[in-house]
DNA sequence: CGCCTTGTACCTAGGTACAAGGCGGTGCCCTAGT
C-alpha cells in the first residue's frame, strides 16, 4: 500500500487539501487508470503529477512543449522535493548524457522532454528499458491544435502511451468536447478517468468592437492601453506587432514587443521585465503567452480575432487571474475573414487543388529525387504552395500532400536549410498512390474553427455564454458583463 | 476588402509615379561546413 496521496500533498507542497478536480485525477493514476484533466489555468496542474511521482514506482515522464517551460517545471518539481531534469537540444550532450544515466540508475523521479525527442528512435530504445510509473502529457491540447500540421510528433505520442505499461495522464486547460475526443482518440487512452472544470471566469468582461479598418482598431488599442493596469495586445503578424508598438511609442506610450522573430536573449528580457511588473505595454503574437503566469493583467486586446475559438479563449484568458475584474477585447474589421480564408487555403487546400499538385510532380519528380522547387513552379504550381514547406515548416500544398502520403521529405542536398534559401535542391519522393481523405478532413475542420470564430464576432448573444457553449458548458443566464449584455467596455470599468 | 511591397514604365541613371499582386503565426530537432 503507498503513502496516501493528502500526506504527500502536505508534506511535499506544503497545501492542507486538493483544490477541486486534483485529487480524483491522483486517484485514477495511482489505481492504474488513464486519465484526462481538463482545469482551469492557475487549477493546479502540476500537482496532479508532482503527488504521484512520489508515490508511484518508476519513473514519471511528462512531455511538455516548450523548453522554457520544462526549465519552469524541472524548477518546480525541485522544490516539491522531487528529483528532477529534463532533455533538451539546447544541453550540451554531456548534460545529456548525465541526465540519460540518471534516469538509467533510478536516481531521477520526474523527466520532461518533448514530444520530438520522444519520436526518436534512439530515445524509445532508451527507454524501453527503463521503469516508467506514470506518463504525463502537459498541455495535451497541443496534439489537437499543432500536431496536425505544425508539429507532428504530438500525434506519435499515441504510440508511446500505448507501449508504456504505465498509466497515461493528459492534461490541459482548455478543451471543447472535439479536442477531448482527439486528445483520447490519439493517445489511445482506454476508459479515462475525465475530469472537466468550469471554463466560466467571473471577472473576465468580454466586447468585440467593430472599427472601419486596421486603423482605426489601432487608435482605439492605443487609447484601450492608457487606462489602468498592464494590458496585454495581440496582434496578428510580427509586422503588426512592430508597427503597432511604434505607433503606441510615438504617442508616448512604452510598450514591448514580443514575436518568434526576436533574438532569444531579447524575448526572455520582455518576458523577465513583463513577469517583474517593469513593462506596462506587451504588444505580441500569439508566441507570447504559454507558461507565462502574470495574474494582475488588466486587459486583454486582440488587434483582429485569431483563426480558432480556442486559441482566443487561452490568449484572452490571459487576463484577469487574480480574479480581479479585467477586459477581453477584440477589434473586428471587414478584412478579417477574408484574410483568415486565403490562410486556409494556403495551409489547407481543397482536394482538387492537391490532387492537380501531385499529378504535376509526379510527372517531373520520381520517388526519391533532388528537385529544384523554383523552377518546378513554372508549372501550374505557384511559388508560394512551396516555399515555407521548403524552409522547414509544413505549410501551402506540399505540406498538405506529405500529410497525406503522397510526398516524402528526404532532405536537402548539398548546404544547409538557411543558405540554401530553401528553395533548390530539395530531395523529395514523390509516391505513386496518394490518399486526400485526410488534407480534406483537416481543411474541414480548420472551417468550422473559422467559422466559430465568425459566430462570435456577429453574435448578438452573451459573449461569455457564446464561449461556454463552444466549450460544451451548458450556458446559464446572461452574464451581465459583456457587449451583449449592455455592458460598455469603455466606461463599465475602473 | 485594407495595407505594403514589388514591379514596371519612364528612357539611358536613378529617381518617380503608379499599378499589380501578395499578404501568417506558433518549436522541437543538432546537419555540415566555417
Amino acid at each position: 500500500m503507498h503513502e496516501d496521496p493528502r500526506a504527500v500533498l502536505r508534506r511535499t507542497l506544503g497545501f492542507d487539501a486538493f483544490r477541486p478536480g486534483q485529487e480524483p485525477l491522483v486517484r485514477a493514476v495511482l489505481g492504474g487508470r488513464d486519465a484526462l484533466g481538463i482545469l482551469p489555468t492557475g487549477g493546479g496542474k502540476s500537482a496532479c503529477y508532482q503527488v504521484p511521482a512520489h508515490i508511484v514506482d518508476g519513473l514519471t515522464l511528462v512531455v511538455t512543449p516548450l523548453v522554457s517551460l520544462m526549465e519552469d517545471q524541472v524548477g518546480r518539481a525541485r522544490g516539491a522535493g522531487l528529483r528532477a531534469a529534463h532533455l533538451s537540444a539546447t544541453q550540451s550532450s554531456a548534460e545529456r548524457a548525465k541526465t540519460r544515466a540518471d534516469v538509467t540508475a533510478g536516481a531521477l523521479d520526474v523527466l520532461f522532454v518533448s514530444p520530438e525527442r520522444l519520436a526518436q528512435q534512439e530515445t524509445r530504445t532508451w527507454l524501453s528499458d527503463v521503469r516508467i510509473g506514470l506518463f504525463v502529457v502537459d498541455e495535451a491540447h497541443c496534439i489537437s491544435e499543432w500536431g496536425h500540421d505544425f508539429r507532428p510528433a504530438y500525434r506519435g505520442l499515441g504510440r508511446v502511451s500505448t507501449v508504456v505499461s504505465a498509466p497515461t495522464l493528459a492534461l490541459t486547460a482548455s478543451a471543447t468536447p472535439a479536442v477531448r475526443d482527439d486528445i483520447v482518440g490519439s493517445l489511445g487512452l482506454t476508459d479515462p478517468h475525465v475530469e472537466i472544470r468550469s471554463f466560466d471566469r467571473p471577472n473576465l468582461h468580454w466586447a468585440v468592437i467593430r472599427a472601419p479598418d486596421e486603423r482605426a482598431a489601432l487608435r482605439g488599442t492605443a487609447a484601450l492601453v492608457r487606462g489602468p493596469g498592464v494590458s496585454l495586445v495581440y496582434g496578428p503578424t510580427r509586422r503588426r506587432v512592430a508597427s503597432t508598438r511604434d505607433y503606441l511609442a510615438s504617442l508616448g506610450i512604452v510598450a514591448d514587443a514580443y514575436h518568434a522573430g526576436l533574438p532569444g536573449p531579447e524575448r526572455t528580457e520582455v518576458q523577465e521585465r513583463f513577469m517583474a511588473g517593469e513593462t506596462r505595454v506587451v504588444v505580441a503574437t500569439n508566441a507570447f503567452g504559454m507558461g507565462i503566469d502574470k495574474a494582475d493583467v488588466r486587459t486583454v486586446v486582440h488587434l483582429s480575432l485569431p483563426s480558432s475559438l480556442e486559441a482566443y479563449y487561452q490568449e484572452a484568458g490571459r487576463a484577469g487571474r487574480d480574479g480581479e475584474p479585467s477586459r477581453c477585447l477584440a477589434y473586428a474589421t471587414p478584412g478579417d475573414r477574408r484574410v483568415l480564408d486565403r490562410f486556409i487555403d494556403e495551409t489547407h487546400p481543397p482536394a482538387p487543388r492537391l490532387r492537380e499538385v501531385w499529378r504535376h510532380l509526379r510527372r517531373h519528380v520520381g520517388e526519391r529525387d533532388t528537385v529544384d522547387l523554383a523552377r518546378l513552379s513554372d508549372g501550374p504550381i505557384p511559388h508560394r504552395a512551396l516555399e515555407g514547406w521548403a524552409q522547414g515548416d509544413p505549410a501551402g500544398a506540399l505540406g498538405a500532400l506529405e500529410r497525406c502520403g503522397g510526398v516524402r521529405r528526404i532532405g536537402i542536398a548539398g548546404g544547409t536549410r538557411r543558405d540554401s534559401g530553401g528553395l533548390e535542391q530539395l530531395r523529395i519522393g514523390v509516391r505513386t498512390r496518394v490518399d486526400l481523405s485526410t488534407a480534406h478532413r483537416l481543411r474541414k475542420r480548420a472551417l468550422a474553427r473559422l467559422r466559430a470564430v465568425d459566430a462570435y464576432r456577429r453574435s448578438r448573444n452573451c459573449r461569455r455564454n457564446a464561449v461556454l457553449r463552444y466549450f460544451g458548458e451548458m450556458a446559464s443566464h446572461p452574464c451581465g458583463r459583456c457587449d451583449r449584455c449592455g455592458w460598455n467596455y469603455l466606461t463599465g470599468l475602473p
